[in-house]
DNA sequence: CATAGCTTAAACATTG
DNA sequence: CCAATGTTTAAGCTAT
């Protein structure tokens, strides 16, 4: 049930593409191998899908939604975990893992199997592979932009950097599922920058970029498993060769995580659980359709920043030093510490080719990660212009949405209120609402009557949007007092009736949220965003949500935990000192306070005539708040240990 | 089962 | 008359 064609139903869908995590977001290696397996987990209850749903258009969502189960859940949370660009790394991580299982199974499963193996799944096969090699091929048009170069004398800083900001377990693994290559030594052999007296490697970089090929992982002994297609099917290999999808003792297969002696019992387990069945396939379409998406994604942000470099009058394959760090962390998502490390305005090796796309240049949004690095006028003088829950996560993902048909995970009247306190004089026409929706939505540039009808239909309704008349026509404006009245909704002891708690993992230089659950009280600390929020609604069990109904409950947590009349002081401090860039939480305040003791920025009185009050439903009280997830955070934010160690980690700017 | 928030659809009214 | 704008009601979905 639920995921029915049209109405609500398509939001749902929209998510889902966003499933997989970008793992290269995580600096923390528990924290990788948290999100990881959350991901992981994510895709375990993966149905098969219907034969008819699966032949629709590749690039369309419903399709992988039609292949989830309405309790598991969650591709939303995926999404809202992290930013929508953020996911692209993880994405092509599994996509290559599954890449290899598919080729893997079909090499390896018996020749009765084999014989079994259609023209569909050698069909699907060869998709797979073209898609592996759609995505090499961004990596190499990467590195003639000069994006990504690895020449030599140049790849050491990057990875050095890089190295810096993740373990090297981690970072290695990242690599070579990026890149196709061993690892970053092998690279920097390859690359002339061999450090070490062993040059005899000669595992081809080339070849392993523009082929299928998918990167093995070494040995637990250290020793690189010799870097074999799947095709070239050695009985020997399985039991002696490394396996991208074991590890730890275990299966890493998205959601199976069986537990595995060594490689024999391994690649048992494997060709028994996970061959090539509808359940396998389906999860591989998921990583084909949101790769694909993001490969076109990938493509107009590569355009844009040879537009953007020519513009400065920078040629690609020599990017000046004062502005690379900052095209490169914005677009990149790289943290601080990797920015700050690359004073000469190096190119950054590979991995960013696959790491999420940052908007850098939207106007007032161009603030949260980028502005962590440095460039912290901007974040100031765009936090000031207005302030919602939704501005951060719009600001890191505008242009996401912009070019992505994925719905945002906005409410209507959150959104409508966005646009109209973006405007100059935080007012517009219904028209240029319009406008704004399709211009900050690719998702809004279709079904128009659709969300038109809504938009009018929002504004009518809620109370908190005031339509004035003026002498050109009538505006909509925002009575902020009416928006802040009705967002907190009775979510009371959803937390504490599922006995979980949660975690969030904060990386200070990353700023990226890993949310856990955990079934132990752990501190929650962290970044707070509309998507973190509905992530860890989303993560409590509430996946089958519907996504539209998802981004309410996170907008409304986050008004919740927005309204520091919740929260002692002292949490509401390191809150905001935890905030990616306390757009949201500190913003608001300000925006409250600014305008004298909790007085909207407009209130309905300042528009004179032509107003009439409407009639909402009641507005419920605040006495139901205690046992609400963000009171529930809110406790545990109080924990001394976690906060004490942000506040230490945390650069001082952020502490102001 | 009641209630709530949100979305979608649609009917209807008003206005330029 | 028509389209845009605005209001209202209803149904369906989700959740607590």
């Amino acid at each position: 049930s639920g995921w029915r064609t049209g109405g609500a139903h398509r939001a749902v869908c929209v998510y889902v593409w966003c499933s997989p995590l970008c793992c290269l977001c995580f600096s923390c290696p528990q924290a990788l191998q948290a999100a990881r397996q959350f991901i992981l987990q994510q895709a375990t209850g993966l149905n098969s899908p219907s034969s008819n749903e699966v032949k629709q258009s590749p690039v369309q969502v419903p399709v992988s939604m039609a292949m989830m189960t309405p309790q598991m859940i969650t591709p939303q949370q995926m999404q809202q975990i992290l930013s929508p660009p953020q996911l692209q790394a993880l994405l092509q991580q599994q996509q290559a893992l599954m890449l290899q299982q598919v080729t893997h199974t079909l090499t390896h499963t018996g020749s009765s199997q084999q014989q079994q193996l259609g023209n569909k799944q050698l069909a699907f096969q060869q998709q797979l592979i073209q898609m592996q090699q759609l995505q090499q091929q961004h990596i190499l048009n990467l590195q003639r932009q000069g994006l990504v170069s690895l020449q030599p004398g140049q790849g050491a800083v990057p990875i050095q950097s890089l190295q810096q900001a993740m373990c090297p377990t981690d970072l290695q693994q990242l690599w070579k599922d990026v890149t196709g290559v061993q690892s970053t030594e092998e690279v920097m052999k390859h690359e002339g920058l061999d450090l070490t007296t062993n040059s005899s490697n000669t595992t081809s970089y080339s070849a392993s970029k523009v082929s299928p090929q998918i990167p093995h992982h070494p040995l637990p002994n250290g020793q690189n498993s010799v870097h074999t297609p799947k095709r070239d099917s050695s009985t020997h290999e399985e039991h002696t060769a490394s396996h991208p999808l074991y590890g730890h003792g275990e299966c890493k297969w998205p959601g199976c995580e069986a537990l595995c002696e060594d490689m024999g019992q391994f690649i048992k387990h494997l060709n028994s659980e996970h061959a090539l069945d509808d359940r396998s396939t389906a999860q591989c379409r998921v990583q084909m359709q949101v790769v694909q998406q993001l490969e076109i994604q990938l493509a107009k942000e590569s355009e844009r920043l040879q537009a953007m470099m020519t513009h400065l009058h920078m040629r690609p394959s020599e990017p000046k030093p004062f502005n690379q760090p900052l095209n490169l962390a914005s677009t990149m998502s790289l943290s601080k510490r990797e920015t700050e490390g690359f004073p000469e305005g190096l190119p950054h090796p590979p991995t960013s080719a696959a790491t999420p796309i940052t908007p850098m240049r939207q106007g007032p949004s161009v603030i949260s990660s980028s502005s962590l690095h440095g460039v912290g006028h901007i974040r100031r003088r765009n936090s000031d212009k207005f302030c919602t829950p939704i501005a951060s996560e719009l600001a890191q993902n505008c242009e996401f949405y912009k070019n992505a048909d994925v719905r945002p995970p906005f409410t209507y009247a959150s959104l409508i209120r966005h646009a109209i306190l973006e405007a100059p004089d935080r007012q517009l026409t219904l028209n240029e609402i319009y406008n704004w929706f399709t211009r900050m939505f690719a998702y809004f540039r279709r079904n128009t009557a659709t969300w038109k009808n809504a938009v009018r239909h929002n504004l009518s309704l809620h109370k908190c949007f005031v339509r004035v008349e003026n002498v050109k026509g009538a505006v909509w404006t925002v009575d902020e007092v009416e928006y802040q009245k009705r967002r907190p909704p009775k979510m009371t002891g959803y937390v504490d009736s599922r006995l979980v708690t949660f975690k969030v993992i904060v990386d200070p230089q990353i700023k990226i949220l890993v949310p856990i659950i955990t079934l132990n009280f752990v501190p929650f600390s962290g970044i707070l965003s509309p998507t973190l929020v509905k992530n860890i609604i989303s993560g409590l069990g509430f996946g089958s949500l519907n996504a539209s109904y998802q981004a309410a409950l996170a907008e409304s947590s986050l008004g919740l935990l927005n309204s520091t009349t919740l929260m002692n002081n002292s949490t509401g401090a390191s809150l905001n000192m935890l905030h990616i860039g306390h757009d949201d939480v500190s913003s608001t305040v300000e925006q409250v306070n600014s305008n004298g003791s909790c007085s909207p920025g407009l209130s309905p009185q300042q528009y004179g005539h032509q107003i009439h009050v409407k009639e909402e439903p009641a507005e419920m009280e605040e006495d139901s708040r205690p046992m609400s997830l963000m009171a529930s955070v809110t406790q545990n934010l109080s924990m001394p240990g976690d906060e004490r160690d942000m506040e230490e980690e945390l650069p001082t700017e952020e502490l102001e």
